[in-house]
DNA sequence: CTGTTAGCGCTTTCAC
DNA sequence: GTGAAAGCGCTAACAG
């Protein structure tokens, strides 16, 4: 039967008065079907049948259990830039994987930058939080802090009463960076934003205290050793920031670097999707890779292996899904994620 | 003021009494703070700060308001393998688009083919549905009618009560397939899976009408009026389906046919990705693309491009917007989605 | 501008 | 195996 448009919706009381049993019974043939006999079962699924009843009320249940089956997401920012990069992606994966498993859904909050994306986290429907790397100062943290629910963070900041899964940045800057800066003379970067205004530049010896995104930070920290292992100060190591994680963006402030004055021999980059720039900038004015030019790229996804790029293995997608375990209620592992460095043909030796 | 671990929830009624003002002051400060005065708000705020309120229950507001404000997105299957779909992620972030416009929360549900599945959809609270193409005989299909909630289903198929976003998949596989095929001897499909038992293999002129995924069907019989428009009889075709839009599962059976006795020389390919694996088998065995196999793709994603590949061009991403709009509440358009012929070097003339 | 009343639809006790 | 009562936390509707 169809229910007429405009009509009510059919209650669960409803269903148990046409099926001549007690709200409880008809409850309990939603919930514990086995402990309802044959009969009564029959009796009220042939109720809620003919009154078209769509199952008991989800927000109902939950105000009732006190728990929402769902799981938040906050990917920080324009919520389509998260579709857009292919690491962010791995790390949805990544969590969807965990909720299929435990029967959660995902529910992905939408932020747009706007003062009101705090409202939308203080209102979401959910049983806990992953939080995607963001920067010290973003009022999601603070917004996500004061819920009291569990919540974990991806990447970083480290804040009290949140949980962190992330790899050892600094380490694994330095140990590529020690790579793609062996034997090189001028060494530069090309970085990720310092903070939310996102503004891209070329410097130099970046004061790293002054960096509002803690990832950003701690390998700009670990490259920043890695330099200075190899005898050359901070403040020579030439910094191009880019606003956006973009191949695109990458290849044109390359282009600026290696048609410079002095243009850098190495080149440690933030993403595999900027080195890829870094490297198609390289070709454009004819250096060889790594004998002109080395360059290391992050996260070892299919284009490192395509452009034989010496990177940073991680797992975005271990890490989604642990994330997932530990918003889900799951006591977090101590242990920071893993990363190892993958040598290809992109530097010397 | 951290509230003790295992203490009960601060309630709204609790805020009230500490800050010496009725329920529903406290209540309009969170939902209408304009409408208290500036003395009570901040009263009423004091309190919350002092108890450590987490704000308004999202479920109890819900059960009273009647809304959720999130929408639902079943992506079919193992939820995992949208985001490892290129045009299912665009879709997604079309979604995701008008879900941050208008502040819904956007809820992907976790499907994992098992019986239970349309409980999870019977149980989520959202405010409608949007679902990703499947089959005429997906459970999930009669779950979500059953529902009684907006929903919209993309691609197909068409069932009463749901709408529907979709291109003319018929139309514009005759025209891609006139395009593929013209001056071609032996024209060969690679399709996606026919049902949802995803059995891959190669065989010719398939019966169309026992084709359970109705988008997939459509494809098919455009290819095949195409195919007959250029007077081959659709009982020639060779059609090789593959369990997964995937590049190597279609690399791999390409290569077979092209090494059999009577190879095709036009293969059209029901997506971008399947037809670069095409492309890389034709190489491989040394065709040359067009003169010895034309082939042609379907969504004109980024690998279209850069591959010269004749396809069909439509936007998933506008699409996953339209269907976000009507699963929240606006009128449908009539009118199906566009798509049109992208000409590129992988046909003939 | 503030308060009182009356539930939203369900499931957790606890009794039979 | 079944049922009655109680109330989860909140806000629409209406008075004042």
């Amino acid at each position: 039967m169809e229910r007429p448009v405009g009509s009510k919706r059919v209650t669960l009381a409803q269903v148990a008065e046409l099926a001549g049993v007690s709200v409880m019974t008809a409850s309990y043939t939603y919930n514990r079907p086995r402990r309802v006999s044959d009969e009564a079962r029959s009796k009220v699924l042939a109720a809620a049948a003919q009154l078209g009843y769509a199952g008991p009320h989800p927000s109902a249940r939950s105000l009732r259990r006190g728990s929402t089956g769902t799981l938040g997401v906050v990917m920080g920012e324009r919520l389509t830039y998260a579709f857009d990069d292919p690491q962010a992606v791995s790390f949805l994966a990544g969590i969807a994987d965990i909720c299929a498993d435990r029967g959660y859904g995902m529910t992905i909050l939408p932020i747009t930058g706007a003062a009101d994306d705090i409202l939308r986290i203080r209102d979401a429907a959910v049983d806990g939080f992953v939080v995607w790397t963001t920067s010290d100062d973003d009022p999601i943290i603070a917004a996500v802090q004061a819920i009291k629910r569990p919540a974990i963070v991806h990447g970083g900041p480290a804040v009290h009463g949140l949980g962190l899964v992330s790899i050892d940045n600094r380490a694994a800057a330095r140990a590529v960076g020690a790579v793609a800066f062996a034997g090189a003379k001028r060494p530069a970067v090309v970085s990720f934003p310092l903070d939310r205004n996102r503004v891209s530049g070329i410097t130099r010896g970046v004061d790293t205290t002054a960096v509002r995104f803690p990832v950003t930070r701690e390998r700009l920290e670990g490259y920043r050793q890695a330099t200075e292992d190899t005898g050359i100060a901070w403040g020579e190591v030439v910094i191009a920031v880019c606003a956006r994680n973009d191949a695109a963006e990458a290849e044109s402030a390359a282009a600026t670097l290696l048609t410079s004055a002095e243009p850098p021999d190495a080149i440690a980059a933030m993403s595999d999707q900027v080195a890829a720039g870094v490297m198609r900038a390289a070709r454009a004015v004819g250096r060889v890779i790594p004998d002109d030019l080395a360059v290391t790229g992050w996260d070892d996804g299919p284009v490192a292996a395509e452009l034989g790029l010496t990177t940073v293995a991680q797992s975005l997608r271990d890490q989604g899904a642990a994330c997932a375990r530990v918003a889900l209620g799951q006591k977090p592992s101590s242990q920071a994620a893993s990363w190892s460095i993958i040598r290809r043909g992109s530097t010397r030796h």
